[in-house]
DNA sequence: TCAAAAAAGTTTACACCGTCAACATAATGT
DNA sequence: ACATTATGTTGACGGTGTAAACTTTTTTGA
């Protein structure tokens, strides 16, 4: 094909299950993803992904891997994009974080939904995960040092922060949230991280 | 046996499965709870539970509602143990909240797992929640009559309460927070808590 | 160079699962 | 009493994850 990390023989398989397995992530849910209709979109007969990932689980971490670094770089972007005017960088992080939730429901619910806990010496996974948290650390200490969060622990107030934002993004997609209108939700979370603001100010 | 609600001829079935389907999760976690396991612990053939259950969801769902039924009745009993002294009340409401989800994993997972939204047309189970919601507002209110809480719209500032508590107990569950030592978690836990009461008095 | 070894993919098989249809039995109401 | 309904069982179907045996291709080393 065209570039590959480590194919072999045949074609580059191991990206392509990845891909196969998110196009059905994204378009039957997390509940659909079945080994074997991943290795069916793949053109592939259902014990070949087995060369390639130890189980099902496998799969799915690097998948889940690759949510966390989509997460990670569009709060990068957001990054970049208040370089010069910090007042608002952290409720955008913020806001970043549950937009990516909404909007990758799928992806959300599989990186949070059990998989590090389930085989939580997967390292490659975990440091992921600790890509995006640092993202919220840097935001939280650049607000530090124009006096938007007070002083102290940076990860301390990064958790703080993004339990905020997880805990919105977790139950606007559990729908259990008061959210009758169209932009109750946006609104629901604008006014939790405005509050989160002040927490982490005074 | 004893009291029944709906029993009929053989004995309560329908009870008898909602137990065994508990003592399924707790024991052997949420992935482990099969329809026809629950059946086998129940000691009936493996349909029996449709008579009972339009189908797997139905069930756990019943079981979900029991959960945050023993979260509202937790919450309750913080309440009456503050009811003097209501300075502590808010923080301990979002402990006990934290608690639960850290003693009961299995339930917390399958309360929030997705059920609501897999059919979001289940009413017991979305006023379940609501319940367990309503004990967070009352926590608010009686907070902003000490002064401890500014005064606002109550849902909106226990919606922020809520997301925090459960970013929280969430994020411990996913063994995403640097927990190194015995008590790391908690300690981590009273610090966000901490900052959102001062988020919320501001 | 060319056989031997290793890698990648297929087929077959097994034990599970959720669910449905057909059947059997026990309780209920008239 | 007996028909009806509520419960429970058996058997079947298609689907799943995964392991073993086998085939085919690629790489390797003497």
């Amino acid at each position: 094909m065209s570039k590959s990390t480590t194919s072999y023989h045949h074609g580059d398989l191991h990206n392509a299950l990845i891909q196969a397995g998110l196009s059905v992530l994204e378009t039957d849910g997390e509940a659909a993803l079945t080994l074997r209709k991943v290795a069916r979109v793949a053109g592939v007969s259902h014990a070949a992904p087995y060369r390639h990932f130890a189980d099902k689980n496998a799969l799915l971490s690097v998948i889940a891997q690759q949510g966390f670094s989509k997460l990670t770089e569009a709060m990068q972007a957001v990054h970049t994009q208040y370089a010069d005017s910090p007042v608002q960088l952290l409720p955008e992080i913020g806001s970043c974080y549950i937009r990516f939730g909404i909007e990758n429901a799928a992806y959300f619910q599989l990186m949070f939904g059990g998989l590090l806990r389930a085989n939580h010496e997967d390292e490659a996974l975990r440091a992921a995960g600790e890509a995006t948290f640092a993202e919220v650390v840097r935001a939280i200490t650049i607000s530090q040092k124009i006096g938007l969060v007070r002083d102290g622990d940076a990860v301390e107030l990064a958790t703080t922060a993004w339990a905020m934002a997880h805990g919105i993004a977790a139950l606007l997609l559990e729908d259990m949230l008061a959210v009758h209108q169209q932009g109750d939700g946006e609104l629901l979370a604008r006014q939790a991280l405005q509050n989160l603001m002040l927490g982490l100010r005074a």
